[in-house]
DNA sequence: ACACGTGAAACGTATCACGTTACGTTCATT
DNA sequence: AATGAACGTAACGTGATACGTTTCACGTGT
């Protein structure tokens, strides 16, 4: 199974949880207890979902923590496939 | 579904894979292409299991990054809220 | 007794999340 | 036209974390 090219995680926030409700930045920062800036880098791909910022999405949005940290997951994995294509790892377990 | 105190990766790293396999530390660390200190530091609970260590994993031992990291996810979400337990956020979402 | 493997600590470097503060732009209301 | 809200972004500092090299102390086997 290949993922390609997942989204950021914060872009899916943006999308599927931000402008349904209509609901600027600002107040959102304030509602889950961050500043501005933190919730504008998330939401702009300028940083990662961490285990507290998932923590305060899944009591804001009454959804998992591991359904947040999944999507940053695979969005990690993806990035560092990119970056670390030229891996050099013996096998350790028999083919 | 509550998680109740999931084991620190590099525990299920030594029993599972390490082992079983005879295998030494300082050798495992060459095989991996890593130094034995952040090796150690792993089975010993001092380190995570980074994104870039998951696929290093996945390689040698014929695995999906995926199941490392997913082990990690569960065991920060567990820290996390031990650690963050009064988070003060505002539902977002209507109930 | 000596060499070797091991765990662990000290030290340095790089990256990243996060906060505060501050700036410039855009948009809407006055 | 002017005021203020909302937004993106940059600078700066802090703390956590991953990683490396070096070093030290404890075992075990030769």
């Amino acid at each position: 199974m290949k993922m390609h090219n997942p989204p950021h995680p914060g872009e899916v926030l943006r999308e599927l949880c931000f402008e349904p409700l209509g609901i600027t930045v600002t107040a959102a920062a304030k509602a889950l207890g961050i500043s501005r800036k933190t919730l504008s880098a998330i939401l702009n791909g300028k940083a990662g979902i961490s285990p507290e910022m998932a923590l305060r999405l899944s009591k804001a949005f009454d959804t998992s923590p591991e359904s947040w940290l999944n999507q940053q997951m695979h969005y990690d994995i993806w990035q560092a496939e990119k970056v670390h294509k030229d891996l050099k790892v013996q096998k350790l377990a028999v083919a």
